[in-house]
DNA sequence: GCCCTTTGCGCAAACGTTTGTGCAAATATA
DNA sequence: TATATTTGCACAAACGTTTGCGCAAAGGGC
């Protein structure tokens, strides 16, 4: 079964290749061709089971249909429910998606967003993994680019993210009203946008009850083994906290690891909250009190804003945060009270 | 910023367009180009960031250095996780991925082939939703097709598996060696070959201590709510079972919110073992027996043989099955001694 | 019957590469 | 000096599309 082309529908039918290109792109109506003409090319093609070429095509056209998506480990979960998400929602739109995975490395993304463009995807939608946005930015002169989760504070590279601040200062508030004052905060990457708005949100929400000089925040990255470790230095510490408040469910494997390596039981012991959602999380014992990040409508919204910039061929500066919300389950204990 | 190309080089340095496409793809010596001239175009192309255009080249040449990876659902865990080492162990090859969800759909994966090879992709790795080999086998034809994690019976595709009868037969065993005679399989769809190969090893293994008669399979497919409901009819019956073989981790997850819903213990009241071997499964309490299956070494498989496959030009033969291990954990309960 | 409009379609250029072939200049050979 | 060989590069076709333009034939108005 060799590839058929125009070419070769266009012999068979006896039509020019134009003709034939005119009538599977629907553009019969617009260039007069016979109703005739359409029917029997239509049917030529149908029986071939004609595919165009989308090089051949995009390499004319300058369009791909394809977007690409840049997310700094698949292996996450919460980057993969991302990644479903879009991959799901850009199909709704006849859109392809590149997969491309940068492993945290600013050199790999780079790289990767190079091989993307040298591909003339239409558009690009990126977790960054760096703190500076220039290439991303300099990149965008050529391809929309959207970003989402993460983010630049100054840039005007359009955005889609959680309201980090929001949900962590909620969380936070939530432990300060149980009783909670010595609450752990172990933290991302500390340049990172979403580990500073999230510290940023737990600092509020100690000062707002007065206690700021309680803050408590290490960590360095979202790793299980930087929530096992600091962990583990949290509750040696002479003054144990109460409560740990993980800022990511990586984070949060590591956490839950050491404390019950600790001999504490979650969470009568030790209370225990998290950022991102995740199906798993309700399966723990107990079940995970988190920070649910609204990672379907970030999909839906990078990919619309995406395809709208494409439409208006205009940059795009739409900066969006959404509100999370608390998924509330059985790992914070409330102080007032004795334990069960 | 405009696009380079070959002709904007060509134009600065005053070389030819073939020229400067022979140097920069490192044909110099075979075409005899001047060290000088080599030297002046890779400094101009370096200049000016010359990147490739993938479509127009891949137009040319028909090679693309992309392959299509066709997945059930990149939301589960289990194939996320054979998209990442596909991802990364391709990446190392110069290929970029393309990834197609197709959502336990026959169509949608059918669509998702066509859509990949009309964009001239090298080749595809596919876990096939479907119980019928003549699609992909026709796709073949065109475009090296590998396998991966399911396969069919009578099939000339290339595949890389695990001896899914294998890891259940052991697994079953091991459940027969602790003293359980009750043992409830839940299994998947029931005409997927590694539901199949699963539910053989089961049987097998009951054979072997002569309790075949004993054999309880059910279940319809690998969803969490499968297990749920598999579970809750077998917790149900006259003689419930004292152990739960769940032939996914979806269904596991189904299977422990019964569990837990119904009052038991794992392992005292009910012993628990599954398939597929996963992070969180650790963390659970207690943490989860199961088989675990090759995925890295499945990845790797699948993508060297795809690119031996393109090498030799040959249509490619290799089927292969991986064996298993078990990692035993905390959910099973020897009958033969009291509980804890 | 003549001119004008409409209908129906084909020609050919262009997108940015790769590559077989060819040819002039430089060098070597006799 | 005449010829043969090598060196260094350019020409042009091709990959499969899309699309602006143009043109022949058919139909309409008078």
């Amino acid at each position: 079964m060799q590839k058929e082309t125009l070419i070769t529908i266009a012999e068979r039918t006896g039509f020019s290749i134009s003709t034939v290109s005119r009538v599977l792109n629907g553009k019969a109506q617009k260039y007069r061709i016979a109703a005739q003409t359409v029917e029997k090319i239509t049917a030529e093609a149908r029986k071939c089971n004609y595919q165009p070429n989308l090089t051949a095509q995009s390499l004319r056209t300058r369009r791909t249909n394809t977007i690409g998506l840049v997310v700094p480990s698949i292996d996450n979960p919460f980057f993969a429910n991302i990644a479903n998400v879009i991959i799901h929602e850009a199909r709704l739109y006849r859109y392809t998606v590149i997969l491309v995975d940068s492993m945290e490395n600013e050199r790999e993304e780079r790289e990767g967003i190079n091989s993307l463009m040298s591909r003339n995807i239409d558009g690009i939608i990126v977790v960054p993994c760096g703190g500076d946005p220039r290439v991303l930015e300099t990149a965008a002169a050529q391809t929309p680019i959207v970003l989402i989760d993460r983010y630049f504070r100054d840039t005007t590279l359009p955005y889609v993210s959680t309201d980090n601040y929001l949900g962590s200062y909620h969380a936070t508030r939530m432990l300060l009203e149980m009783g909670h004052r010595r609450i752990c905060c172990i933290q991302g990457p500390p340049t990172s946008i979403t580990t500073l708005e999230r510290v940023r949100g737990y600092r509020q929400a100690l000062q707002s009850f007065g206690v700021e000089s309680q803050a408590r925040v290490s960590g360095t990255d979202f790793s299980i083994q930087n929530g096992y470790v600091e962990t583990k230095l949290a509750l040696a510490q002479a003054d144990p906290p109460t409560a740990i408040f993980a800022l990511s469910n990586t984070i949060l494997l590591g956490t839950i690891k050491a404390v019950s390596e600790a001999g504490l039981k979650i969470p009568d012991d030790l209370s225990l909250i998290s950022f991102d959602n995740y199906t798993y999380l309700d399966f723990l014992s107990p079940a995970i009190t988190r920070v649910n990040q609204p990672i379907e409508e970030m999909g839906i919204l990078a990919v619309k804003m995406l395809l709208q910039i494409l439409k208006n061929k205009e940059p795009g500066r739409a900066q969006i945060l959404l509100p999370p919300s608390l998924i509330v389950r059985d790992s914070v204990r409330s102080l007032h009270t004795p334990p069960e």
